[in-house]
Formats: structure tokens, C-alpha cells, sequence
DNA sequence: CTATCTGCAAATCTTTTGCAACGGA
DNA sequence: TCCGTTGCAAAAGATTTGCAGATAG
């Protein structure tokens, strides 16, 4: 399927357009291959913003029923070595991949398990302290928080 | 084992609960029974300080050989609705035990790996931020944060 | 044409579950 | 005695690996 409409980008990577010609030219850059199966993934992840493998998968397997999900995992694993995704951890097992380019602070609810983003900026403070106290640091982008979310908290408090 | 309508009321512990006594009162208070298995656990984990199951287990069975992990998973969920232990999950997967009591927030270096503690009022400030801004009632020890340690930075950077 | 990729099956690894035997209270 | 607990084996879920055939360049 024709997936170069999806991509209204949040980020900005002005250079050149983020359709397949870029992961075209980024993978031969690297001496790796262009194949349906990386561009569905790249795309699975931009369209679903965070998600797991398994998500990634199904996304995949909705326009390619024939992609194993081991070729997720491979093709997941490449991806984030050119730089194109990331991934975290939200706790649980569950591993999170997403756009490298989409900064954000992970928050996760552990009543529903609901995932929310927020700017990293917020972070802010606490990076500059923690760097000044013990010298570490700070990944803003790799960070999950875990707490309970607006919905939660009203339902559990009031 | 189904024990899961005597413990939804787990979380809180009282104050004095160092000693063997303490821990058989504890669970006695509950229903359960005190075994020899769950002191050991107990103590492998007041011992390490932070430790995965696996870990744990190790140093279980470096005193009493036939514990089965099996036994260790269970207690661990046990002691964690008892309020006695908690665990906090350090990215990619293991999860990782402490005391209840020790409240701290984790710093976990994706460089060389290592896990340092913080106090948990360097969140203080972030934590407010969160409720503010989005909501979010952020669990300041179920905190982990990576980023590069100042080991690390240094030899990155010097 | 050739080396890279993929799909499949099987192997790992970690954690959970079913069940019969064991052992606290 | 009674029923919570344990150990073992097997199951379950997630990720990795070996390999032969498919395919990009």
C-alpha cells in the first residue's frame, strides 16, 4: 500500500522529505538494502506514534499479512542503529519504540496502563540539578515516569 | 494460590517491621504463615540493597539450596502487597526488588550500566509540575531515569 | 549473479500456572 | 487436621537464532 500520505510529520528535518527516498538513500549509506518490509515498519511506527512490536506488527500485517514479526524485531533493531527510532522502556516488559525525532517524557499510568507524552522541557529543572549533584546525565527523551493519570486519580480520590 | 481478596488493602505497612517477629506478625495479620522461604527472601533483599529475581534467588539459594525460583517470584509478589518490598523496573527488563522503606529514585546508566540512588526530593519539583500541568500524580520511587552516569560523561566527553 | 533479507521453526529466557506433596498453626 | 505453601514440570509470552529460499542492486 502507498503509505507517503500519513506523514504529517510533528517534527520539522526540513532537509529532505521524510518519504521513502530518505530511507531509501539513508539505508544505502550504510551499505543496507531497501525492502517494502522497512518502509512498512518505519511507517507503523510514525503513524502510531509509540507502540510496541507486537502493535508494530499488527499494523504491518494489516496491509502485509505475510511479515513475520521476527522481521519486526530485525528490521525494529536496524531502524533505531540508523538513527531513525528510539526506543524505551514503560515499565512492565514492553518495550516502546518511536521516532527518534519525537522528543517527549513518557508518562505511564500503572492503574490503566494508559502512556501520555509531555515536552521534555518539563524535565528541565530537574536535569540541570541532577547534573549538578552527582554529575549524571540526564537522557530526557528515554525516560518514563510512572504514576497515576488525571482520569485515575479522580476516580480513586474523589 | 488465591490470597487476592485478603490483599486489596496492600500498600501501607507499619513501622516497625525489622525482625523475624515482625514479619511473621505481618503476615500473620493477613492470614498467611510464616515461612523460612519468606524470611530468606526478605532478607536477600534487604541485603542487596536492589536486586532482580534472578539475583535474588542466588542469594537464596546460597543459604538454602532447594528454593526454587518459583518460590521467589511468589514471595516477592507476596512481600510487595504485604507493603515490605517494592520494585521498580530499570529499563530493559528485569525488574528490580528493594525495601518498601527505602525510597529513592533510581539512576540507571545506559552507558556501563550501573544504578545509582538518589533522595526523591530532587523530584519534588517536577512532581508539582506534572500535577499541574497534565494531571499526573507522579510515583516518585517507581521512578527509574537513565541517562550517562558522570563516569561515563567524563570519558565520553574529556 | 551474489550477498543481503525474509519467513519459518526451533531455541532461549523470563515469568506464570497446575498439581500433588509438605508443613505451619 | 486443615488449608496455605512449596517444588517440580510444563505452559506461556517475548525475543533471538539457524537456515534455506527469495530478492534487491
Amino acid at each position: 500500500m502507498d503509505t507517503s500520505t500519513r506523514l504529517d510529520t510533528a517534527g520539522e528535518r526540513r532537509d529532505d522529505a521524510d518519504g521513502p527516498e530518505d530511507l531509501k538513500r539513508t539505508l544505502h549509506q550504510r551499505g543496507f538494502r531497501m525492502t517494502p518490509q522497512r518502509q512498512l515498519v518505519l511507517d507503523a511506527v510514525r503513524d502510531l506514534g509509540h507502540a510496541t512490536p507486537e502493535r508494530i506488527c499488527a499494523q504491518v500485517q494489516a496491509v502485509a499479512p505475510a511479515v513475520n514479526i521476527t522481521t519486526i524485531y530485525r528490521t525494529l533493531d536496524l531502524l533505531e542503529k540508523l538513527g531513525l527510532v528510539r526506543h524505551t522502556h514503560l515499565g512492565h516488559g514492553a518495550p516502546n519504540y518511536s521516532e527518534a525525532e519525537h522528543q517527549h517524557v513518557h508518562l505511564v499510568c500503572h492503574e490503566c496502563g494508559a502512556v501520555t507524552e509531555t515536552p521534555t522541557d518539563l524535565m528541565n529543572e530537574l536535569s540541570s540539578r541532577l547534573r549538578g549533584s552527582v554529575g549524571f546525565e540526564l537522557d530526557v527523551t528515554h525516560v518514563a515516569l510512572s504514576g497515576r493519570c488525571r482520569d485515575c486519580t479522580q476516580e480513586a480520590g474523589a
